[in-house]
DNA sequence: CCTGGGATTTTCT
DNA sequence: GAAAATCCCAGGA
């Protein structure tokens, strides 16, 4: 199958993990999700991010204490935390910060680089797109041969191009759905709304 | 442009 | 039993 020119891909490394978690939610637009299932290789460019940040943040998973399905949230960075939202989808996020301080950042769209059945413009289209589901929770993206992180030395993302918004989907949050904790590309046809 | 409802099932109260 | 980090479709302005 004939891939779009692009120069080598090459895996995010642990300490790029380690950054402050909004820092790294604006660098992760621009890199690129990979997903290899057997000999298969999905990959989407990520174009729209959100932050979950610490405990008070009601709009996030963690507000509510630490629990069977929240743990990861509390755990090391570089983990993946997916999740079943409405019983229907599921979400793909990006564990940071320190472990027990929980934080993550949900990927939330993604420009499509290999040829993909269903769109990607949404966090629980993209999670069908690329066959990620709950059996990849928790898997290491600093490791793991099904799913990963990459930058690509052309790729740069300049600050002008990166827009902050309000998170979608949390209006019980109180003041914290205010936030402007949503970040995306301007002008890239493959946000989820707003663009 | 906007608002509202239904699908569907896990998680927590 | 209610809520949920979504999506799609219908209907109204």
């Amino acid at each position: 199958m004939a891939f779009f020119i692009m120069s080598k891909l090459i895996r995010l490394k642990e300490n790029l993990y380690k950054q402050n978690t909004f820092k790294l939610a604006k660098s992760l637009l621009g890199k690129f999700l990979v997903r290899k299932i057997g000999k298969k290789i999905l990959i989407g460019k990520i174009v729209e991010v959100e932050a979950y940040y610490g405990l008070h943040d009601k709009a996030s998973h963690a507000s509510r204490g630490k629990t069977e399905r929240t743990k990861l949230m509390f755990d090391k960075p570089g983990l993946a935390y997916i999740y079943l939202i409405y019983g229907m989808y599921n979400c793909l996020n990006i564990v940071t910060e320190k472990k027990d301080f929980p934080a993550a950042i949900l990927i939330r769209a993604l420009e499509p680089i290999s040829k993909f059945k269903m769109k990607t413009n949404g966090p629980g289209k993209l999670c069908q797109a690329l066959k990620i589901d709950r059996k990849l929770n928790g898997e290491n993206l600093i490791t793991s041969k099904k799913l990963y992180l990459a930058q690509d030395s052309k790729t740069k993302i300049k600050k002008s191009q990166i827009i902050s918004a309000k998170r979608i989907g949390i209006d019980y949050a109180g003041k914290y759905k205010h936030k402007p904790w949503r970040f995306y590309i301007l002008s890239n046809p493959f946000v989820s709304r707003g663009n």
